[in-house]
RNA sequence: GCGCCCGUAGCUCAGCUGGAUAGAGCGCUGCCCUCCGGAGGCAGAGGUCAGAGGUUCGAAUCCUCUCGGGCGCGCCA
């Protein structure tokens, strides 16, 4: 609906174009908003505000000539001119309604099919294999499985890619402590069953015991020379390793297989080519004994232009040579249009400058979007990055626990009629869905506050409101004995309360474009948020069941069900559980 | 030193490409249960948008500077 509105008002802008009112130079860009004030309409447009001055026209007049340029449509009910010079938009309520009806059937909620599909490939989660997944994972995680799955409602062709770290030094040490493991227990499987500990065993020895480090350095050089006997330990610890974070992903709900596994090592055979063709281009420079490249657009200190290095003097490679054959593969053989990363944010000047050399050196065309969806830190409540009481790295699936035992304590608390078993069911999927909501409701690219207390609250922009929320909508197609989809009469908006709904539930299919342009899951989460604040006002002012009128009874349960389903939907873009009762 | 990000209500956070009276939640105050799940709803109080200039019809948003915080910056990833 906005899109259509913003199609007609390009089409306006054309027609006043070739009518010499607004000069041809001029490409406004049409800006649609959703004003806050109710008594601004439905929607808002400034184009004749931004276009006054190149027009040499008042405003106010040249709002009306833009009025009067707008194709006949269907879709606009009203306009209006307001203060300054806006335009106010009332949409058709047939039309309003019309698009509900037609999403209340559409198995994507209204959602429509990308025109232009593109392939998208999005690298994100990426955890080095050497050490258990930790709170710092989360982030990646789950918000780039989020935009995957959005991207993927929208009919892009998503290629995810885990582009775990399972190579570099520190697996020498690792595989040197395993090899003395196996020889003390006979089990490999017992020895890496805590990889974490695992990890702090191996760096303590690296760091305290004589001879050991110059094993591991060696270790390090026979495996990556190609040693089978070497090959297969580690490999040994990478599956191990893998595994792990399989049981992380599935515990949280996050699609990743072990199919979307691109690791670093898998790049090892085109760093020589990348930099063979760097020098090749003429962008490689020696400094120091490196192989750098010298990017006019980065300056460092005393206006030094910044070196990406790319091949060390010790003939060994970097993560940023890896991130070049990754590019290559990723454009070249996968034929990306977009490529996304999920990475903190503090990455960003690397990327901007993978990026631009990616695109000086060809790996990437100017069509290719490379984009870096930066994150913030998770904090702890003293504003320090969030640790355990221990004060050391916080292990996901710890963390994972703690949610689930305090949902269960809040259950416990409220006293409900469930068995152990639901009981356990429930405090899993609201536990899990608390820590997910309360990242990803947040703007992706600050730092937050990691709270136990707000997170599980059910008051507030939390996950246990929309999964509340959702069970109230469902419990009165229970009490109806009605699956969603069992209702039939047409929509039609007797009050205030329907009609905002109505408003709300229309707006899905523009919320799930910005999510899918911006990479932003909280736009998501703050509409599902107001969208369950709508029903909460509805249900409360308007009878369903109860309502006189059949008719109008039939359009509140169309009404329900489609808050529902959307409630489930956009749940399920957020790779969060619902539950039927809770 | 250079660069990036941030500073919005007591607290946690929104605020889209500059737009109309800066919004939520928590907490605080007051209402609403003969009514489909009160884990709810309605209302109120609470703001120098860090500060100062500038651009603009219009600035929390853009530009410059200052203060405060975080993070990066040639052989880790």
């Amino acid at each position: 609906m906005k899109q259509q509105i913003e199609e007609l008002l390009h089409a306006a802008v054309a027609a006043l174009i070739a009518a010499e009112t607004i000069p041809a130079d001029v490409q406004p860009r049409i800006q649609l908003d959703r004003p806050r004030d109710k008594s601004h309409g439905d929607f808002a447009t400034n184009l004749a505000l931004m276009l006054a001055k190149p027009a040499k026209q008042n405003p106010r007049a040249l709002a009306e000539a833009i009025i009067a340029a707008i194709p006949v449509n269907a879709v606009i009910g009203k306009t209006e001119i307001a203060g300054p010079g806006f335009i106010n938009f009332t949409v058709n309520r047939a039309q309003l309604i019309a698009q509900l009806e037609a999403a209340f059937i559409d198995e994507r909620c209204g959602v429509p099919v990308a025109e232009n599909p593109q392939t998208v490939v999005i690298d994100y989660s990426s955890p080095n294999l050497a050490k258990e997944m930790h709170v710092g994972h989360l982030r990646s995680t789950i918000i780039g499985d989020a935009v995957a799955r959005t991207l993927s409602l929208q009919g892009h062709k998503v290629i995810p890619q885990n582009h775990v770290g399972d190579w570099g030094t520190q697996f020498g040490m690792l595989l040197a402590h395993m090899e003395d493991s196996l020889q003390e227990a006979s089990s490999d499987t017992l020895a890496l069953s805590d990889l974490e500990t695992f990890y702090k065993a191996a760096k303590k020895r690296f760091d305290d015991e004589a001879g050991f480090a110059d094993r591991a350095r060696s270790l390090v050089v026979k495996l990556q020379s190609g040693d089978a006997y070497c090959k297969s330990l580690w490999q040994k610890f990478i599956d191990t390793s893998l595994a792990h974070c399989q049981e992380v992903y599935d515990r949280l709900g996050v699609q990743l297989t072990r199919a979307d596994v691109m690791a670093e090592s898998a790049y090892n055979d085109d760093l020589a080519k990348v930099v063979v063709d760097l020098r090749e281009q003429g962008l490689l420079e020696e400094n120091q004994g490196a192989q750098c490249v010298f990017l006019e657009e980065f300056k460092g200190k005393e206006d030094e232009p910044l070196p990406i290095i790319v091949q060390k003097k010790d003939g060994g490679y970097l993560y940023a040579t890896t991130d070049l054959a990754a590019v290559r593969y990723r454009v070249g053989t996968l034929q990306a249009d977009r490529v996304i990363y999920v990475v903190d944010a503090r990455q960003s000047l690397h990327f901007q400058q993978i990026f631009t050399l990616c695109k000086k050196a060809g790996y990437a065309n100017n069509s290719t979007s490379l984009e870096h969806l930066g994150f913030g830190m998770v904090l702890g409540k003293d504003g320090r990055p969030y640790k355990s009481r221990d004060g050391g790295v916080t292990k996901l699936a710890d963390l994972l626990d703690e949610s689930e035992r305090r949902a269960a304590e809040l259950i416990a608390a409220k006293g409900t009629d469930f068995n152990a078993e639901e009981q356990a069911n429930v405090a899993r999927v609201v536990g899990i869905a608390s820590v997910k909501y309360a990242d990803l409701s947040k703007n992706r690219t600050s730092d937050y506050v990691f709270d136990w207390d707000t997170m599980l609250s059910f008051e507030g922009n939390t996950a246990p409101y929309l999964l509340y929320a959702y069970t109230r909508v469902n419990s009165i197609f229970q009490k109806a004995g009605l699956a969603l989809h069992e209702v039939s009469g047409a929509i039609q908006l007797p009050t205030e309360q329907d009609e905002t709904l109505a408003g709300k539930l229309a707006q899905f299919p523009e919320i799930i474009a910005s999510v899918g342009n911006k990479g932003m899951p909280h736009f998501l989460c703050g509409y599902m948020f107001e969208l369950a604040g709508a029903f909460s006002s509805f249900y409360e002012a308007c009878p369903i069941l109860n309502a006189d009128d059949e008719a109008v009874q039939q359009s509140r349960l169309k009404l329900a069900a489609l808050t529902a389903r959307i409630l489930a939907q956009g749940l399920e873009l957020l790779g969060i559980d619902t539950l039927e009762r809770m």
